[in-house]
DNA sequence: GCCTTTCGCTACGCGTCGTAGCGTAACCCC
DNA sequence: GGGGTTACGCTACGACGCGTAGCGAAAGGC
């Protein structure tokens, strides 16, 4: 996750990091971001937040794109997929949860801020990825094992695992689109809306 | 759409404002853009390039965040609608280009940027969506109507605004995520399985 | 030909970057 | 409990981009 874990791993004595550190760091991270945005945050000032020097910050990150990936990614693990009993429920729970997620101001302003800058930066691209993308597909794969369960989706459609990462993108892309670009409220209405949509299109190709 | 728009209109006498200059000043920009990224590009790399005084570019825009919107909002007006014969390769017609757009590395980088900043800057908010945003939701509009033509839709569902805004937020996100986030590619596969599931779902809030 | 505005140019204070060097503190191993 | 090793806080530094001010010159309207 930190550079540290890209240290030559078979040393042996010395100072260990601090633990401690790494927490406050990536905590006055997002605080910082709620309060200054991406553009105006600076190293200088993350390091007096967290109480430690700014040489320490770059002992274990790059950079600011490399730091502010970490203290966001762990946001995200926040999202759960319980079992609302049916497809649908399950849809609109996700999306709700999403939705409330990138409401947050840490979120929704490193979110972009790093995808931006991942364009022209492959390893951040690929850490992007590790620390965000992949880990919530998980919520893609629970859901549709569920509903093939409840007999709402067919076992096995061809190509599962494409029809996963569609959804997932459908799913967050439009969220996504919907509170930062298009910048108009997540609303009820619009869950069941987009909800409703996204339902049919999966019936639809089930049937064939 | 510059600053000099927003000058006192009822003005007379002096020298005008050279053309020459903004124009070569956007180009400059999206050159730029696609040489360093967001992150290192500035505004006195921008003003050498163009050929004209770093004031001059100050004159004109507030900063780094108005600039790259009026640069990079005109290329999304490349975006067309020619009638394919169908709903679906409509879409995937669609599709097919604003994936093409988001490629070039002029737009990909500059497009999430000014996103995030606009998470933090509600004139840039309101600059985004009407230099970008609103203007693009015509080719759902005309798709829509097209469609309807054809037989395909019904005619003016329940509330057909709200629909058009889903339809929009729908496809523009999944391509940028796919696109951006995932990081994958948009090819003719992804894009038929898209539509398919998109169509699916259309006609099936069509039936109810 | 006068007035107004823009233009290119130079220079400036300010803040952030990312690094280097130092002395000190914390820990592991023997 | 030393000795070795590594992390830490602190300070200072050169480099660079920011955004502005002031100047004389150029370009157009009336």
């Amino acid at each position: 996750m930190c550079r540290s874990s890209s240290r030559s791993p078979g040393r042996t004595g010395g100072r260990p990091r601090s633990a401690a550190a790494d927490a406050a760091i990536l905590e006055a991270t997002r605080a910082a971001l709620v309060e200054l945005g991406w553009s105006k945050l600076t190293m200088g000032d993350v390091a007096g937040r967290a109480g430690v020097a700014k040489t320490t910050l770059y002992r274990r990150w790059a950079g600011k794109n490399e730091l502010v990936v970490d203290a966001v990614a762990v946001l995200f693990d926040e999202l759960e997929l319980p079992d609302r009993g049916s497809l649908m429920a399950d849809i609109e729970g996700v999306v709700v949860q999403f939705a409330a997620l990138l409401e947050r101001p840490e979120t929704k302003t490193a979110l972009m801020a790093v995808i931006a800058e991942s364009t022209r930066d492959e390893p951040l691209r690929e850490r992007i990825r590790t620390s965000i993308v992949e880990r919530q597909k998980r919520l893609v794969l629970a859901g549709r094992r569920r509903a093939q369960a409840r007999g709402e989706l067919p076992e096995s459609p061809a190509s599962a695992a494409g029809t996963d990462d569609l959804i997932f993108d459908v799913i967050a892309g439009a969220v996504v689109h919907r509170a930062l670009v298009s910048a108009e409220p997540v609303d009820a209405e619009w869950v069941q809306r987009f909800t409703a949509l996204l339902l049919g299109g999966l019936s639809a190709a089930a049937r064939t």
